[in-house]
DNA sequence: CCATTTAGTTTACGCGCGTAAATTATTTGT
DNA sequence: ACAAATAATTTACGCGCGTAAACTAAATGG
C-alpha cells in the first residue's frame, strides 16, 4: 500500500523476489503456487500496491475471468435484485462480473451480446428478453460463449437453464385462492414480453380445470415493459366493464398487480380479505415492492437465492471444464400471504 | 457481415485496401479520416464483420473510451432510471459505459473505484453513497480520474457537481402543502444515508419559518438503504404515538413515503385530499413507482433528463479538454400533484 | 540418502494494437 | 498548372502480459 510506484509485473516480480512467470501464475490463480511463494507475493503486495494491467492480461488469455450478467431491464427491481445477487456470487468466486441491461429492447440485446463477445468472457449469465429476442442471435452467441440462461428459457440453448417453476407457481397460488374463497380470474397482458407469462396462463387454465372451476382469462392491451401502467389502464377498463367473473383476481405478475391495485383504489374498490372488501388480488414473483402495496400483496415468490446460486454454480462448473448435458432446473416458489388475498 | 474470418486489424486493413495505421485512426475516431477513406473502410466492414480487440486497443491508449457510471444502489429504481439515462447518453456520444453499484456499502464503493481505476476510463459519472463514503478515497480517485459527481455532492471534489436543488424541492412542496391545507410535518430518517436528506430538513425548517408555521420533524430510527421498511416501521410507531402534530406529512423521500402509506393503510387511516381522508402524505424524488401507490403519491420530481444530460455533457466536455472551474449545478424539481396530498 | 515428483526460473516469443517519424500521394487554393 | 497543405502509407518500435520449453531448485517418499 505504500507509495513505491510499480509500473509493471516485471518490476513487481523483482521487488517481491519471485520470477515474473510465477507472479503471472499467481494472479491467474493464487492457489496454483506454493504456499511459501504465495505468502511472499502477498507480502510484497501489501508493500507496493500493484495491480496487473487488465488489458494486457486479457489480451493473450484465451479465457478471461470476466463474467457477463445480462438482464432484460435493470430498472425492474426484480431483475436488479437477482443481478445484484449474481454479481456478488461472481465476485466471491473470483470472477469479474459486468452488468448489462437490454432495456427491454431486442436490438439492444443483440448489441449487448456483441459487446460481450468482444470482452471474451469466461461465461455469461443471460436472462433473455424472451419472445422479443432474436432467437438466431442468441443461439449463435451461445455457441461461441459459455452461456447459462436464467429466468426465462428460450429453446434448449446454452449450457443449461435455471429459473422458477412457473407451473408450480400458478398452480400453487391458484389452489390457495380456490381454497380460501372464490376461484380466481386471471389478469394478464395480451402480448406479454415474457414467455413465462404463457406458462402461467397455461398453468392457470389447467389448475382451474383440475379443481373443477371455469377459468376466466382477462387479457389486456399494452406493449412493452411498463407493466404497472398496463395493469393500471387495463384494470380500469376491465373493472368498468365488469369483466371479472369472480371476486378474486390472480395477476400474471406482481407489477401488473401493482397497477391493478392502483386502478382498484382509484375506483374506490376495496381490495383484501376483510368483510368490507369487494375483491381479492394476488400477484406472482415476490417483487421487492409487493410488501408495500396497499393492501400488501399476496404473491408467490421466486426463490431468488436458490435461483442465483444454482445458476452461478452451474456456470462456474462449466467454466471449470465440468461437462454436463443441457438441463433445465425449475425451482419452486414460496407463497407469501398478505392482506390482498 | 459475411463469414470471412478476420483475425486482426492487419488483415482487415489489407482486405479493405487501407493501411493499418489509417484503419486504427478510423476506429479511434471515424471523423479523423477522409470521406473517401471512411467509405471504403465502412464498405469493408459490411463485408467482413471485424471488431478491434478492445484489450489490445486499450492497452497502449493513454485514454480509453470507457466511462464508468457508479450509483449507490442499483436496485433503487430511481438510480436505475438515472443510470439507464446516463448509459444511453454515453453510448450516443461514442463511449463505452460500464455500470457499477456500490450496493449501499462504503467498502464496496472503494472497491468499485479501484476496479474503475484499472479500467483507465476516460471519465466517471459518480453518485457517491454520501455521508457513508470514504471521503479520502473519493478525493484521491477524483485526482486520478476525471470524475463528475452527481446526485449528492461531497465537498468540492471532481470536475463538477450536478444534481437537484434540494432546497427548491422542499421549499416548493412545503409551500404547496401550506397553501392547500394544514402545514406539513416532516418525516425523515434520524441517520439518513444520503446527504440530500439534511438539505431537505434544513429547507423544510426554513420554509416553515418563512411561512410563519411551527415546524415538526419526526425522525425515525433505522439504518441502511431499506427506506420503505424504515418508513413502514417508523410510520406505524409515529402514528400509534400520535407524533404528527398536523394532518399533513411531507416525507424526506418517496421511498419513505411508500412505507408510510403502507403503515397508514395497515392502521386504517385514509390518506388523501378527500373528505373521508384523515391525513395527507407527500414525497420527494418523483420515484418511478410513486404513480402507483394507493393513493398515488404527490411528489416533487427530479428532472431526470436534465440532470443526466447536464452531467453527461459536462463530463464529455472535460474529456474533450475543455477546462472549466469546478461548479455546482442544481436543477429545479417539478411538482407532481396526485391524490395523496 | 537418493530417486522422484513438484514447483520455480530463465529465456524467448508473440498477441493486437497505438503511435511516431519519414515518405509519398492526394487534395486544395490561386 | 504548380506550390502548399493535408491525408495516407511505410516502417518500426513498444506496451504489459500470457505462455511454452528447457532447465534448476525444492519438497516428498521410502
Amino acid at each position: 500500500m505504500a507509495g513505491n510506484k510499480i509500473r509493471n509485473m516485471e518490476e513487481f516480480a523483482s521487488v517481491s523476489g519471485i520470477s515474473r512467470p510465477t507472479v503471472s501464475k499467481y494472479f491467474n490463480d493464487p492457489e496454483s503456487v506454493r504456499d511459501t511463494t504465495r505468502t511472499r507475493i502477498e507480502a510484497a503486495l501489501e508493500l507496493h500496491d500493484y495491480r496487473p494491467n487488465i488489458y494486457a492480461m486479457n489480451q493473450n488469455r484465451k479465457l478471461t475471468k470476466n463474467v457477463g450478467i445480462v438482464v432484460p431491464l435493470l430498472s425492474d427491481p426484480y431483475f436488479a435484485e437477482i443481478a445484484r445477487n449474481l454479481e456478488q456470487r461472481c465476485l466471491a468466486a473470483g470472477y469479474r462480473p459486468t452488468l448489462f441491461s437490454s432495456h427491454g429492447n431486442p436490438a439492444l440485446e443483440v448489441e449487448v451480446l456483441d459487446t460481450l463477445r468482444s470482452l471474451k468472457p469466461a461465461g455469461v449469465l443471460l436472462a433473455p428478453l424472451g419472445r422479443a429476442s432474436d432467437g438466431k442471435a442468441l443461439e449463435k452467441f451461445c455457441e461461441d460463449v459459455p452461456t447459462l440462461i436464467f429466468d426465462s428459457s428460450v429453446d434448449q440453448i446454452g449450457l443449461a437453464f435455471v429459473g422458477s417453476d412457473n407451473f408450480q407457481f400458478t398452480t400453487h397460488i391458484t389452489d390457495y385462492l380456490c381454497r380460501t374463497g372464490e376461484p380466481p380470474c386471471f389478469f394478464e397482458m395480451k402480448t406479454p414480453a415474457n414467455p413465462n407469462a404463457h406458462r402461467r396462463r397455461q398453468s392457470y387454465l389447467r389448475a382451474m380445470e383440475a379443481f373443477g372451476h371455469t377459468p376466466d382469462v382477462i387479457s389486456v392491451e399494452g406493449e412493452g415493459w411498463g407493466f404497472e401502467e398496463i395493469g393500471l389502464l387495463g384494470g380500469h377498463d376491465a373493472l368498468k366493464r365488469g369483466r371479472f367473473s369472480t371476486n378474486t383476481i390472480l395477476c400474471s405478475n406482481d407489477r401488473l398487480a401493482i397497477g391493478l391495485l392502483t386502478a382498484c383504489y382509484e375506483q374506490g374498490i376495496h381490495v383484501g380479505r376483510g368483510d368490507a372488501c369487494l375483491i381479492r388480488v394476488a400477484g406472482q414473483d415476490g417483487h421487492p415492492y409487493s410488501r408495500y402495496t396497499c393492501p400488501p400483496l399476496t404473491t408467490i415468490s421466486h426463490n431468488y437465492d436458490a435461483v442465483s446460486q444454482t445458476a452461478a454454480e452451474a456456470l462456474f462448473a462449466a467454466i471449470d471444464g465440468q461437462v454436463a448435458a443441457w438441463k433445465s432446473t425449475r425451482l419452486e416458489g414460496k407463497l407469501i400471504l398478505r392482506d390482498s388475498a
